[in-house]
DNA sequence: CATTGTGAACTCATTCACAGCG
DNA sequence: CGCTGTGAATGAGTTCACAATG
């Protein structure tokens, strides 16, 4: 049980993807399965599966597989997705308000605790999830208040950094990023970073080259 | 001036985020840029920053650096973002309506031509932006008439495939999938995935280690 | 003479191949 | 016997270091 190698950060985004199967395959009635087939369905090497659980202990049974609830337990704790984590989210647009609703947080333990706008027409409006939208200048304390975790930044990239500043401010430990901004963060802070037009420019180079040749 | 050497995938991602530099560099004025300062604000290595253009050509002055416009319209060549793209979008929900109305993309030449769904409520319904949500069923007949280069999935998980074969059985080249499903395609696909809850994951496997050590 | 462009060195990640074990 | 766990081999990506040069 090898413990404090180093990890790639893909085999993060794997385990993450590995327990999504697990779900599907406990749902699909399955007990236990082998490396072969969680790589098959993940589209991976089966080596790197084991590789991967490999670096955080001993989860399969040799002549067998793995057990495919015991598994997704592991899973959780390595992620630590295993608990209720809670956000703020700042800049309720179009793209803050589908966030809002978006049941896939909800169904995996994160958890929207607040909503911030700068905008005094939406300051005060009531959310469909019951949540009011308050004034981002009380970000700050209402981070303490609600004991947020992690800072969702959905503003326009106009107002980005300002924003991730406040929440740097509040001592918040991880931030997710919708804003094409490149945030510059301080040690404490956590950030990653979802970014749309950065995605269309990879499929456009590959159209263009996978095409043409 | 060296190609079909293998590119690696991250150096693409780099290109995107050099070129959103480069035309902050150009607003502030900027002619001309070392690699040192471009990779400073791109928080990458300035040989990195070389060897990533020198992929794809000698487009410095030695002594000097890379001219600002220039160097932007090379990189525009690069990753294909010198022309438009057509993109039609399936599942016009809280994400779907949020992408249709996000600026970023128009403001780089990707311009949604088509919204599709399933739900006869909304089918006829006409958004914002003029475009009139049609029948998914008629997908495969509008991609041609509109020319779509490129398909966007912003179905919940459970229509996902379904949606992606359409897009497949038209003949689309190129799918950026914001639903949590990890979609099966055939080869003459090229498939992006944007997935919330993947970065979610890996932002509180972080949390957990880096707070923890 | 400052800065690019690039082979060589290095670091990190994946895959192989097989010993170890239930 | 089948499948895991893992050290060793391979492959990919990054950084170094310096020769080339506008």
């Amino acid at each position: 049980m090898e413990r404090r190698e180093k990890i790639p950060k893909a085999t993060i985004t794997r385990l993450s993807l590995y327990y999504r199967h697990l779900e599907l395959l406990e749902f699909d009635g399955y007990r236990t399965v082998a490396s072969e087939k969680l790589a098959w369905l993940c589209q991976v090497n089966p080596a790197q599966v084991r590789k991967d659980l490999g670096y955080f202990g001993e989860f399969g049974i040799r002549g067998v597989g793995y057990d495919v609830r015991e598994l997704q337990r592991e899973i959780k704790k390595i992620l630590a997705v295993n608990r209720e984590w809670r956000m703020g989210i700042a800049g309720i647009g179009n793209l803050g308000t589908a966030l809002l609703k978006n049941q896939n947080f909800k169904a995996r333990g994160f958890r929207f605790v607040a909503a911030f706008d700068t905008d005094p027409e939406k300051i005060g409006n009531q959310l469909s999830s019951g949540l009011v939208i308050r004034d981002i200048r009380d970000l700050k304390e209402l981070v303490k208040q609600y004991r947020i975790d992690i800072g969702v930044i959905s503003t326009p990239y106009s107002g980005a950094q300002e924003t991730a500043n406040m929440f740097f401010d509040a001592k918040v430990a991880a931030i997710l990023n919708f804003s094409p901004a490149q945030l510059q963060a301080p040690d404490h802070c956590i950030i990653e970073n979802i970014d749309f037009t950065v995605k269309l420019d990879i499929l456009t180079y590959k159209l263009k080259n996978e095409i043409a040749i």
